[in-house]
DNA sequence: ATAAAGCTTATAGCTACTGGAAGGTCAAGC
DNA sequence: GCTTGACCTTCCAGTAGCTATAAGCTTTAT
């Protein structure tokens, strides 16, 4: 089938059909007109990475994931170390963005909300108390 | 002070200092030799970006705090529902994460961690019940 | 005098695409 | 035969926030 008709099936846009072929992902065969030519195994290979990336792993990743999706001698061990090793970096991931978000609401709930141009944000920001030292317990 | 002791002084680096500037976040004076100068005033504000860096906002958002720190007539009002759009934003970047943690570890759970090629996370991200339906409860 | 450290600009690369321009191909309608 | 529109092609530029590299100038120390 025509890249269009892949996009649709798969979720993802054309523009990403081309680019993952562009970086050595799916590539598809040639019709004589020049035009990419999708086979049903290619399509399901598409699922997967669209799958993958929604889950959070990046196109490198999505790499190594398919080469383990083509290997069928592989072991389910190595997919398994392979997650565990994700899912370790989400909650890196996951613990950065609470801390900023905990920082954040700490400034937030010392600032007075009104017309005055003093504020407890812009103060905490100024200050290095953030970026320097641990915050000290109220 | 030339950019080297600015870049000590305020924890970012001498091309993040340059960078700033290309993008006209802080901009010093030249001296003569055509070296960047920094005032003090430029330092404080290079502590306050990486500290508002530190805390999540983007470039696009420090330029409007920056804006907010530099405008002595701002209202704190203004600056505090800033954050708390940000703090918004924050919340849906942990919940995608969150949710891509949970995909993963259900996953995760179902594979058999040995030296057989079937595996439950290959056929979970081939199979399409991660992207067009919701999970059912099991 | 020379070498090292520090400064300058300009360019390319990273991630994962997206948008747009300029143009070839194909099927339908008149 | 011709046009129109949909679909396809390639290539170039842009997004975010820097980092790395190169080639070259200035200052400082020896």
């Amino acid at each position: 089938m025509n890249i269009g008709e892949a996009a649709k099936l798969t979720g993802l846009s054309d523009k990403t059909l081309r680019y993952y072929e562009s970086i050595g992902l799916v590539s598809a065969k040639r019709s004589s007109n020049g035009y990419r030519l999708y086979t049903d195994k290619q399509i399901d290979e598409l699922h997967f990475l669209a799958s993958a990336r929604q889950t959070g792993f990046t196109l490198d990743e999505c790499k190594a994931l398919l080469a383990l999706l083509r290997d069928t001698n592989r072991h389910s061990r190595d997919v398994k170390a392979f997650v565990t090793d994700k899912l370790m970096k989400l909650d890196s991931q996951i613990a950065a963005l609470s801390k900023m978000k905990q920082s954040l609401e700490q400034l937030s709930s010392r600032c007075n909300d009104n017309d005055d141009s003093q504020c407890a944000i812009i103060e905490g920001l100024s200050s290095n108390t953030l970026c320097s030292k641990e915050e000290n317990n109220e």
